[in-house]
RNA sequence: GGGUUCGUAGCUCAGCUGGGAUGAGCGUUCGCUUGACGUGCGAGAGGUCGUGGGUUCGAGCCCCGCCGGACCCACCA
């Protein structure tokens, strides 16, 4: 047994224990082992950026799981990763370039890559380092990356793998377009901001009708340029007779068809649609319906594309302050109305997104959508909480198509290759030797493939598949998913249908879903309000143990959280108690001497043949196992809060606060036989504690467990598991009517103001002998805790001042004469009370008891314990009643 | 428009399959140099569980309505 030092410094302990973990080995996983498996796949943070709260609460649940699943005697595989975040690398690789004075464009495709790969390198090692200081006991060794040779190939079998089943294909169609990181994106990549505009209301004049118009309504009218028709509901009686005529659009004074359509709302607005196919997801279905030509008036930065005007080559917006212009002179704008409309833009940039037509690649999700729906109707695929199968329900009954084409160059090259003469495609791994026209010249497709294709493969790509590895039998499927509820659409149902399509399984038995860490404001921490903290910054300042216990405590499943300072200080101030304790109990221990701490080894659930218990050991003893049981319930429940909560209140509340306290007599006194009882349950206790808490709180744990054991490490001691042979129930009973009373003692002092230098007598009367027995024996122990100069137990009132202040416990009724100091009036009013509380007691117990449907239908386990409040309560409040007869 | 979720102590939140709100932390009041710890110890105050119904022997928990907040998706020509 070594020393801790006499002050808690996470600092100076947590480097230092993670480099020894690492050294050893023990984040290791054999995929040989014959232990059961037990895999999660880390979500693979971006290389773009550093650890921020989101992350510290998810890698921390994980390693709990991991942790205890570990001391559990399970083979843990937690597979770290890192993404190449497709777009949010290009982006910042662009600017980072940008500010050293290159271009992409100068640099090439290949120049770019070795930028972005050198990017990568910093990067991903920066944020693994950062993992490390809270903790996270991946398998480092088997590190991977979304980009790397595995993962690629993975990607590229399964590409080819769809497009030969027809699941993914290539089609002109109309995606949202990003025009300053000019590329497509998918639905879920757009977000929706509110925006202040305009509703601009314009004439189109009706062919050969003179002075007959209609009034078309919009919020982009730069895109009139665009319109191939105007649309009315084919059942609006103010319209229905010019379907099949033409309007002239303005500025171009062009004749384009009037259809009919469903889409044009007649309650809304006009009732007239100017429809612009190649410029609107709405429009474009229209054209579809309507035989429309599509007209693509925006180039890829979103200038307009109008050769011959003068609107050529104009930026969107200042192009509309043209058309509005123009078309107020020209006498077509009939109104212009203020409004706030939402507004599609690029989650990653901010730009408004302007939909286009583009011949893009697309998976098909019909089949897909089936795989989605069987994984939870199957029960191979739990959400815990079990609501948020609803909301991935809701995202699979709706899903689209999607496109995985981006025009980007940082990520997976689509595997296809254009003829060079007819242009036909050919899927695969390279370019065939020649096409059917002949030639032999091919050009690989330009595009890579949107970030969440690879993701989706992640949980086995990262195990080895496609190769039938020893890793992949071992530890797929994944036993469990840690994520956060916003990502349910990006990354789990991708998961989910990849894996039944690629292997045949869920990839994942369960996910865990979190919530988000929000400031102690309540709001979102994000860059741009600067409220965001920074985890290592926390971790510096109180530890990581602390971090992580804040980040757990007090938070169910699925639930956002608010992330304050009190939250860690309490944390920290709970690692100090344990050191603390730690501390006193070696230093006991230390002068106890060899003898003693030579029976420390013993097992959980065995007490050595030489060590006598006494009651209060039996009953800390009994609560350890009650703590095992549920916290093991809890955790295989993924309650982790409640578990730690469970762990922490022991620790405190009942070991330090009262065990520690009620031996402390014992510690100091010479009989060789209860100090040695009382050391040993102390050390027991502490350790098997500390055991619990180790998933929680890694560090202080294992510093505090190797110096108080000597032992290698507490990562690979064994957890402890409930037994039957602590279940001291009869002794713990004893000891909590023990603390009922001590406290109601404490109680009465304080609130007669009586000073701790005071010492009084104490009297415990109660008729029972056992209740007797049990104050006889921790007499010496019932006076420390009370400051009490005596206690006398005894079975009647006999020789106790009649003016004794009186309380009445569960067990006994305790008598202390403090006549002197007392107020009979106040004393009896303080009585009355005590009456009224306990009369309010009986009515309850009483009326449950007395009503016959309650007798007759509800379970005989819950009547039982119902009587046997009442008799307490009855023998309660006769005690009361005749001290207070006494007094009036 | 479709869906989800929340409303419990001054604040932030727990409350397990319905069985006494002796719930936690922080804050607050009073007291304590108790030799492990003031990053501590002891004792208090503080709640008609948003609201109105219903189901039940019994509702913070289940069902319906309402009020008030949050979020997601779709739409907004």
């Amino acid at each position: 047994m070594k020393e801790l030092d006499k002050k808690y410094d996470p600092s100076l302990m947590e480097d230092r224990i993670y480099e020894k973990w690492m050294k050893m080995g023990y984040f290791h996983a054999d995929e040989k082992s014959l232990k059961k498996a037990f895999s999660i796949s880390m979500p693979p943070p971006n290389v773009t950026g550093q650890l921020h709260m989101g992350h510290a609460l998810d890698n921390t649940l994980q390693d709990t799981l991991c942790r205890y699943k570990r001391m559990k005697g399970y083979e843990v595989l937690w597979q770290p990763g890192t993404d190449h975040a497709a777009i949010a690398t290009e982006v910042k690789v662009i600017n980072k370039l940008k500010s050293e004075g290159k271009d992409k464009n100068e640099l090439g495709r290949e120049g770019f890559l070795k930028e972005a790969w050198a990017w990568k390198e910093e990067y991903e090692s920066r944020i693994i380092n950062q993992m490390h200081k809270l903790g996270v006991s991946a398998d480092w060794d088997r590190l991977r990356f979304t980009m790397d040779e595995g993962c690629s190939a993975a990607v590229e079998k399964v590409f080819i793998d769809l497009y030969n089943k027809g699941l993914i294909y290539k089609g002109n169609r109309i995606i949202n377009w990003c025009p300053v990181c000019k590329t497509s994106i998918s639905d879920a990549e757009v977000e929706h901001e509110d925006q202040a505009s305009f509703f601009w209301h314009i004439k189109y004049p009706v062919a050969g009708e003179e002075g007959r118009a209609l009034e078309v309504a919009t919020t982009r009218p730069e895109t009139m340029f665009g319109d191939t028709a105007v649309a009315v509901n084919p059942e609006d009686d103010r319209y229905k007779d010019l379907i099949g005529k033409t309007v002239i659009l303005p500025l171009l004074n062009k004749e384009i068809p009037i259809v009919g359509d469903e889409h044009a709302d007649m309650e809304f607005g006009t009732g007239c649609v100017k429809i612009t196919p190649a410029h609107d997801p709405n429009d474009f279905e229209v054209g579809k319906r309507h035989g429309l030509e599509e007209i693509c008036i925006l180039h890829d930065d979103a200038t307009i594309d109008l050769p011959g005007t003068k609107y050529d080559g104009l930026d969107r917006y200042e192009c509309r302050k043209l058309v509005v212009k123009d078309l107020e002179e020209g006498g077509y704008l009939v109104k212009t109305v203020p409004h706030t409309h939402s507004v599609d833009t690029h989650d990653r940039c901010h730009t408004t997104v302007e939909p286009m037509i583009k011949p893009q690649w697309f998976v098909k999700m019909d089949v897909h959508a089936e795989h989605c729906r069987h994984a939870l109707a199957s029960g191979e695929l739990k959400f815990v909480p079990e609501n948020y199968s609803k909301t991935y329900m809701n995202w699979v009954d709706n899903i689209k198509d999607w496109c995985i084409s981006r025009q980007l160059w940082w990520g997976h090259r689509i595997p296809a290759w254009y003829c060079d003469s007819c242009g036909k495609v050919h899927v695969g791994h390279a370019a065939p030797e020649s096409c059917e026209c002949g030639c032999t010249s091919f050009t690989q497709d330009p595009d890579t493939l949107d970030t969440w294709f690879s993701s989706a493969l992640w949980p086995f790509s990262t195990l080895g598949w496609p190769e039938e590895t020893e890793t992949l039998k071992k530890f797929y499927p994944n036993d469990v998913l840690v994520t956060g509820y916003d990502i349910i659409f990006f990354w789990v149902i991708r998961m989910v249908f990849s894996g039944y399509e690629q292997t045949g399984k869920s990839p994942f038995d369960t996910v865990l879903i979190h919530g988000l860490v929000r400031d102690a404001l309540g709001r979102k921490m994000s860059k741009s309000l600067g409220n965001g903290i920074d985890p290592l910054a926390v971790i510096e300042q109180y530890g990581a143990d602390a971090l992580r216990a804040a980040l757990l405590t007090g938070n169910a499943p699925g639930n956002d959280m608010r992330f304050t300072d009190d939250k860690v200080i309490n944390a920290r101030n709970f690692a100090n108690k344990i050191w603390n304790a730690t501390r006193f109990i070696m230093m006991n221990v230390e002068s106890a001497g060899e003898d003693v701490r030579k029976l420390f080894s013993s097992g959980y659930g065995k007490v050595p043949e030489e060590i006598r218990l006494e009651k209060e050991d039996r009953w800390i003893l009994c609560l350890l196992n009650d703590l095992v049981d549920n916290v093991t319930r809890n955790m295989d429940t993924f309650e982790l809060g409640v578990a730690l909560d469970n762990v922490m209140s022991f620790l405190w509340n009942e070991l330090c606060d009262w065990y520690i306290e009620m031996i402390k007599a014992r510690l100091k006194s010479d009989d060789r036989d209860t100090k040695a009882a009382a050391l040993w349950t102390l050390n027991t206790v502490l350790v098997n504690g500390l055991k619990l808490l180790h998933p929680f709180m890694p560090f202080i744990t294992e510093e505090i467990y190797v110096n108080l054991t000597d032992e290698e490490s507490i990562m690979i001691s064994s957890y402890p598991e409930y037994t039957e042979s602590w279940n001291f129930r009869d002794d713990a009973a004893q000891v909590e009517g023990l603390k009922e009373a001590v406290r109601a003692i404490r109680s009465i002092r304080s609130e007669k103001n009586v000073p701790p230098s005071k010492k009084v007598s104490v009297y415990v009367v109660s008729t029972d002998e056992k209740v007797r027995n049990s104050f006889e024996a921790a007499s010496a122990v019932f006076a420390s805790l009370t400051q009490a100069s005596e206690v006398l137990v005894q079975q009647d009132k006999t020789g106790i001042d009649p003016n004794a202040v009186n309380v009445v416990t569960s067990n006994a009724a305790i008598y202390i004469p403090l006549s002197e100091l007392v107020d009979m009036g106040e004393e009896l009013a303080r009585l009355k009370k005590e009456e009224k509380r306990l009369e309010g007691e009986l009515a309850r117990s009483r009326g449950m008891l007395s009503n016959e449907k309650f007798i007759s239908k509800a379970p005989a386990a819950k009547i039982e314990e119902e009587k046997a409040k009442l008799a307490t309560y009855e023998e309660m409040m006769r005690k009361v009643r005749e001290q207070i007869s006494a007094l009036s």
